[in-house]
DNA sequence: TATTGTTATACTCTATAACTATA
DNA sequence: TATAGTTATAGAGTATAACAATA
């Protein structure tokens, strides 16, 4: 497999595939001591910095691929009681969804043992500084793929 | 969700993991052209640098996180013709997986458009040396859990 | 006793397309 | 006509534990 790329940019493509697929796998199971999933925990943490909530459309593209996905997880947070969903108030097609007092009493309950392993399984495995030049030149790929998907 | 750690820390892990999401994503659908899936690629391309093939444990370890995933996806590789399987010769428990001219051939098809899609989703979405600057960064991280999961 | 690999099982998740309601 | 969200469906992937064979 050596061809038109040169090892170094197609070493730093599966590292990042790689490291991130190996990170999530190791809060994994912290996650599902407190009943969640690493997606679950990411529409919590989201919904947990909007008191006023966030519609369903706006979650999907940040955190899904696809909408039908997301309403499945929701629904399972409703269900459990951790979510809940209304009518959005400028849009009578839209739906808001919002972290509930037992979800944020979940959610606080699962943090320090998440940010403890990601101290220990991510955090602590980078240079001095290495969060910082991480998270600058991943802000593009991010960004720029989140762009793609909106078209 | 502010709290122990500060925003620069967390930002890089949700990076990190939203990253290697998107960038999956962004290549599964040309895979599946070729009825590939991300992780049969990376099975394919492993075996692929190896002509001798590679032990059912090492493959495990190296690209998924059961060994009961590994023979999934190695079965189905070798009803579609793509991968065989033989005993391997000094562990009469152990099996060796090899590419067969088939799936060389399919490797073949898929990998320019691959590359082509790593650099525009990825490469090109990168600063100049970005790519070497997070290979560097990231190996630690990809070393450092994969110890963790032989243990 | 420990390891290798497979199997059976049961479950979770996913994506597509069809649908309703509203803009 | 286009968008928001849900639902139905069908398939793919996953992990656990139990198992057989070998070290």
């Amino acid at each position: 497999m050596s061809d038109k790329l040169d090892t170094e940019e197609l070493s730093a493509y599966f590292a990042l595939v790689v490291a991130g697929d190996l990170v999530q796998h190791a809060l994994s199971s912290q996650l599902a001591e407190h009943g969640l999933t690493p997606v679950k925990f990411s529409i919590l943490a989201s919904l947990s910095d909007a008191p006023d909530g966030v519609r369903m459309r706006e979650l999907a593209s940040a955190l899904v691929h696809s909408r039908s996905g997301l309403t499945y997880q929701v629904a399972q947070l409703e269900r459990q009681g951790l979510v809940s969903r209304s009518a959005a108030d400028d849009d009578d097609r839209g739906v808001v969804a919002r972290i509930t007092a037992d979800g944020t009493t979940l959610l606080q309950a699962a943090f320090p043992g998440h940010l403890e392993l990601v101290r220990a399984k991510f955090l602590d495995l980078l240079p001095r500084g290495g969060a910082e030049k991480l998270r600058r030149l991943l802000e593009p790929v991010v960004d720029g793929l989140r762009a793609d998907k909106a078209t």
